[in-house]
DNA sequence: GTGGTCTAGACCACC
DNA sequence: GTGGTCTAGACCACA
């Protein structure tokens, strides 16, 4: 379920950590849901059970899942996907504004975006 | 004329090479314009010398300037402002790939391009 | 009558420790009362019965509780009122003199007692 | 200058986290004052330096210190003061509404109140 | 079994 | 030199 890549000049625990997110976003983890266990998901990745645990305790501490020491780590159900949400677009718009400091105009970002999206108004 | 901010996650020769490509493809430095002598620039920001080399040795490699022993570091001419505005087209891809996955709706994106750029069809 | 907070930081058997205590101070839980059984009290709470007799043997260790084989568990007769309330005290103790090293002055205190308790001299 | 209890059951990276906090408070450690570095003060205390890095990473998502990659970790300057005593008098009403709820009655609080800060409005 | 903490020792990027 | 990340392996408290 999780892939990370460890050459990858991007830390494990981040990459990991934007994956889990990003299950969270797509509804594959729902509240509630329980993570795969320090050492499964560790060694399942073949990395260090220590970087699971800190990739863990990162996301508690923003508030996207819970832990109960003795019985696992858990998705948190306040309403996390629309905080991730947010987050996203606040980073869409963050870029856009350097876009336009660099004199881009309004039709180059559209054909991207309906590159990406298509051009009809669908999802 | 340039500003860095030590505090920053993001490293110093870094911030300094995205604002010297800001400056470049908004129109303030133009091909052949020479760039501050190394010394020069770092007394005046505070870091250390080593620190603006690397810039201008990253930004060699990429082609967006180029150095003369001697006499000091230029814009390149060779369509440098393409180049990135190319280099900013494929961030935003990237990022509305990462939206879209998050399910988020392209009238968001729509929403925020408008935010950004007014509801207008000008730059 | 208990309630705890499974995702909380603090141990479930802390939890449950405190609230008894709270109630046997309170009044509501008086010298030999019966507590309820190891069983009933972790099904109601959705717990390990584990955890429920840990908190038990945790108080009985202290002396606010005594238990008798196959009867059950009371609440101890001791003055553990007294007991606890000389605990609290030494809390507001410790925390007082934390608060008085970081320079924080008399008034402020007071203010926050009075917050707390109101101005006048009732409880 | 700082001093740790291995043997205690606060987690190590925890007890130097108060202490540089206090240290803060009380004003020995003010805005931009460099803190040792991660392997001195490890080296010192004679903990591993991933304790000490710890400490100054959970330090710093908090806001209290900021750290610079190749420099070193410097005491912030966005009123950490004041954000700490805050946090304190924080502590301190919900001390008291337990205390409260345990009714114990606020001559016993003002009682505790003077043996701490002395019984004139001193302090 | 679970997560939380710690040590020992390593490599990296940055300054 | 600095802080940041990671591995290997250990012990603890909790359920």
């Amino acid at each position: 379920m999780f892939m990370i890549d460890v050459q990858s000049k991007q830390p494990i625990f981040e990459q990991l950590s934007e994956q889990i997110l990003k299950f969270i976003s797509i509804g594959v983890l729902k509240p509630n849901d329980k993570l795969p266990s320090v050492r499964s998901l560790a060694s399942q990745l073949g990395v260090n059970p220590n970087t699971v645990s800190k990739t863990y305790q990162e996301l508690e501490k923003k508030g996207y899942v819970y832990s109960e020491k003795g019985k696992g780590c858990f998705i948190s159900n306040n309403e996390a996907e629309k905080m991730i949400e947010s987050d996203k677009l606040d980073q869409l718009s963050n870029l856009l504004t350097d876009l336009k400091m660099h004199h881009i105009d309004k039709d180059s970002i559209l054909k991207v975006v309906e590159t990406v999206y298509g051009k009809d108004g669908n999802v």
